[in-house]
DNA sequence: GAGTGAACCGGACTGACAGTCCGGTTGTGC
DNA sequence: GCACAACCGGACTGTCAGTCCGGTTCACTC
């Protein structure tokens, strides 16, 4: 949406503002690639984007992608990462409703509402990130940091739970292939409900 | 565990018992395929169970094996069928706690035990259909018939729910490698009491 | 128990892809 | 303007899913 949105790379510290030491063909080259995996994720589906697709498009050669990013897992993690930027910052900051000035239940609420919005305009990067990663999904970087902030606001919420547990399964109603399927009729309006009936089920006022 | 649980091809009905018409090679090889696909399994992960090697450890070639099941796909999706074909028959009978017979409450939370009883035998084979079955996980028939278990029972036990959704959320919580990493202490009575917890959640008697 | 044809076998082959490597190039600090 | 470290890119490798077809084996008949 926003020109952070577009501009591969350029909306978190860590990932885009110029990196300490970072030659300019080397800022120019991890943009370029970030944003033509984008653009392929959006054109052909999550699983037709290979590295030598990503390469071309990105108008650089095989290896510079494998050395800014490591691996095909690597790539797609960074434009996660990149992706989920404004909302790390936000739930870390102060504001309400997504910042520790909230209540925790309204964080809660806020924070899956806000996982639908990255799922509506980057549904392909996710299912691509989910294949990519394998095994390791559980260990993303992001996926931690999301896990951990709905852990802790499920334990505030309901002590007597398996905080972790459950926050596991809120973060499962954002897989890639199944919200592709729940949404398929463009209905995003059912989708949002049914994960916010499931937090007020989990950790509401019930009992 | 069972003769027919290592007897690969031998449970069920439409899996196992001589098919009509099927050469005995045939039905030999078959079977030679599905348990080496298992032996493979249990010995390497799920991941590095390539369809060379299940050829070659069941002693056939390798059109052998996508004669009889298609593709890799079909092979997992094929032994986990086999592996499910009790539960299926269990949940068809009428003999309770899992048949027709059982209170719809009861019937449910007896169905995801015998989940997880699946998941704690046959965990690597979970995690490797998966992966195998990629975007057509939720069109795999196993899991197919399992979804409209849960969502009948959901939508009987709950009828104000989105019946479906929350079915797929109750089954999420055996995706294969959270599970791993849910067990991977060996304690497979916190995973379970989880589960169990979720779904008291989320169709018990509250309100 | 020999003959016959259809079903089946298996391994060589293809195409695609992730990841590596190194000779050549470019940017940056001095 | 110079020197060298950092970077570039495409050719190369190894692996794997899936295909193909000449040769073999089974089941059925007489």
């Amino acid at each position: 949406m926003s020109e952070a949105t577009t501009e591969a790379g350029e909306a978190t510290t860590e990932q885009g503002a110029a990196r300490r030491g970072e030659r300019a063909d080397a800022a120019r080259n991890r943009r370029a690639i970030l944003r033509a995996t984008e653009e392929l994720l959006a054109e052909c589906g999550a699983e037709h984007v290979s590295l030598d697709r990503v390469a071309a498009a990105a108008g650089v050669g095989k290896g510079t992608v494998f050395r800014r990013f490591g691996s095909r897992t690597g790539l797609f993690q960074a434009l996660l990462a990149d992706r989920a930027a404004r909302l790390r910052e936000a739930i870390d900051e102060e504001a309400a409703p997504l910042g520790t000035d909230g209540a925790p239940c309204e964080r809660l609420l806020a924070f899956l509402d806000a996982l639908a919005d990255i799922a509506e305009h980057h549904l392909s990067l996710i299912a691509a990130h989910e294949r990519a990663c394998g095994e390791d999904k559980f260990d993303d970087p992001t996926y931690r940091g999301w896990h951990a902030h709905v852990s802790a606001l499920v334990r505030e919420l309901r002590p007597g739970l398996d905080a972790e547990f459950v926050a596991h399964m809120l973060l499962a109603a954002f897989d890639g292939e199944l919200v592709r399927r729940l949404t398929a009729d463009g209905d995003w309006t059912r989708f949002r409900r049914s994960v916010r009936d499931l937090a007020d089920l989990l950790v509401g006022q019930g009992k």
